[in-house]
DNA sequence: AATGAATGAGGATTCATTCAT
DNA sequence: GATGAATGAATCCTCATTCAT
């Protein structure tokens, strides 16, 4: 083929079929749960394409995770330089929301490694939690005076809130509105507001 | 054997055992990454036990989300009757936290079952959602004044903070002291103080 | 228990119960495919009692085996001893298809073990095919004459066909009527008689 | 390798392997007492590929059944076509007799599950009787007169014992000749003619 | 870049059998 | 006489992985 001419696309089409197929099944199932086969399958592919475009399965569900997590802490860290810290907490669980809601798997995968003691290291999602937390006491010290102790509490609860009740909601989509669920996490700062002293700029 | 010493118990023994065993194991690892060979090794029966007394792996956990269930439920109920509805709700969370830590598994299982959408029906852990929330709709209408459409949306956010957080300060003990996510917690309760009419009684 | 009252009837009670489960189970079945815990559900008992009458499966099934052969030869003796020896094939024959329409399980394991040639000794079935076959060749002397070499053949046949055809028919009851296949089975006789030389008494 | 010398059919070799394996173990034994096992160590391969190339052990089975049946019919069709219906019913039974000592494993299986009741519907093997009683019937039609009723019976009878007696022979070899087991079975044909008005061409 | 065939370790489950009571 | 608990070998099957093509 002559160098520069059509490419590039075409490379990754499985890598990206078979990615976008395990992010569906592992939405609603645990990866021990979804087979090499079943993502294969969806994909359209053959099981050995799994192998030759992520070398192992468990590789295949890190990039996942890694994926995810950049995406979101991307879009997040945005949303968080909001100049109204109140407003920039709305809009960064109101992301979370849909985040989740469109891609299942991550929530799901999310909650599963982060209960795993014995797995190893585990960088990309419990840098997550760590860096999500991070971002939101980043924020909440803009809006309301905290004590150290409490600030990791405080903003591992929204998180878990928001994680879960999304995740949730994106199940039971008619019983958990969208909007009334992001007012509901929202009460945990209002909280915050009417028990501690504003940050004074 | 000395007359009058222990005995008698060793009847349902494996049984007691192999629900304990598999309790621990699946603290930390979903269903499908626990096998019943470990459970029964850990157990120290065969494997034939598990089946003799279970019939199937499946049966065996759900028995042990229906064991969980029902003890979390019965002993929620009883908190709910406190006279001060805020002070209810502290002990109910306070409750869910030990619970929690002391039988991980069930967090676990519960989330993991909770969002499986194609599982059959799911009485025992959907029934749980459902049976928590209300319980939790009751006790904080009687603190205070909510529409309609938000009271599930509301407990749910309860439900999940509290199940998620609890869950991941069992693993993470130096970080996230009990007390300090339990006052994370009432902050939603505190929000709702601070934005809504009381219930007048 | 004093020596000679009531006993008999009361001791064997789960052994005849176990017998004529198994029989019922073993008429649709191979061994391999029935398996003691369903044998001794269908007898009402536990399973630990086929232990205690029978030691084994294999020995249960065994007993089956010459329980029926003899109830078979038994009659299919006396039935031989007629004076007009094709009304004496005829009955037999009659005999034999009732038999197995009662008895399911006798041809089902005849059929299976008569064919296993690595099996042990045999006794039982290998022997009921020879004794049947010489029973028939004995009558069959007394109608026609027929060469040394064809006797064997010709009983082997007729058993055959009354073991195979009996069978079919109690499985397909409404296409295979009883008389016609009796009919069908003599028509081997009807063959021999038309061409071979009548016995000269 | 050396150029152009056997090659290629390497390709379902082991499908091949497996299924003749198979063929020979199931000749003497019900296929619930054959194992997978040792299907697969007969065919040199290994366990998975027998679930590689059949899904499953039912599946291997009634691979088999079609295999014969259809070779079985095929052939059948063929002799059926003998202007002279005495000689074309001759060839069939011989070639029955030659085809069940060639792969014992079709007759036994069929005897099997032509007798489960409870199996659901089992095309191959009862479209199997049905088929050869079919063509035994046409075949007979040209040959001798038969009121309706009795036409089943007789090809049943003729399948039956062409089927157990062929069966029989070859395990005990010795006793009973081919040839002689072929005139037995004509027998019944005989008496047909001896007893039943002829076509009348 | 991709695949289909093959594998073997491991997993859930069944089952004949033993044994203390 | 009878049973329930327990067992471990064996069975069917799944699955992540490898490899020649």
């Amino acid at each position: 083929m002559l160098p520069g001419a059509r490419r590039r696309v075409r490379t990754t089409d499985s890598k990206e079929r078979l990615f976008e197929a395990a992010m569906e099944l592992l939405g609603s199932r645990s990866p021990e749960a979804v087979s090499v086969d079943q993502i294969a399958a969806a994909a359209g592919v053959s099981k050995g394409t799994v192998y030759y475009n992520f070398g192992s399965k468990d590789e295949l569900v890190s990039q996942i995770l890694e994926y995810g997590a950049g995406k979101l802490m991307h879009q997040l860290t945005q949303l968080a330089k909001d100049d109204d810290p109140y407003q920039a907490l709305k809009s960064m669980i109101e992301f979370a929301m849909e985040f989740v809601t469109g891609y299942p798997s991550f929530a799901q995968l999310w909650m599963q490694e982060q209960l795993q003691s014995d797995k190893s290291s585990d960088f990309a999602q419990t840098a997550l939690h760590r860096q999500v937390t991070a971002l939101l006491i980043k924020v909440l010290d803009r809006l309301v005076h905290l004590e150290e102790a409490e600030k990791l509490p405080v903003a591992s609860t929204i998180f878990g809130a928001a994680l879960f009740t999304a995740r949730m909601s994106s199940t039971r989509r008619d019983e958990l509105a969208h909007e009334q669920v992001v007012r509901a996490i929202l009460l945990t700062v209002d909280g915050l507001l009417a028990t501690r002293p504003r940050t004074t700029n």
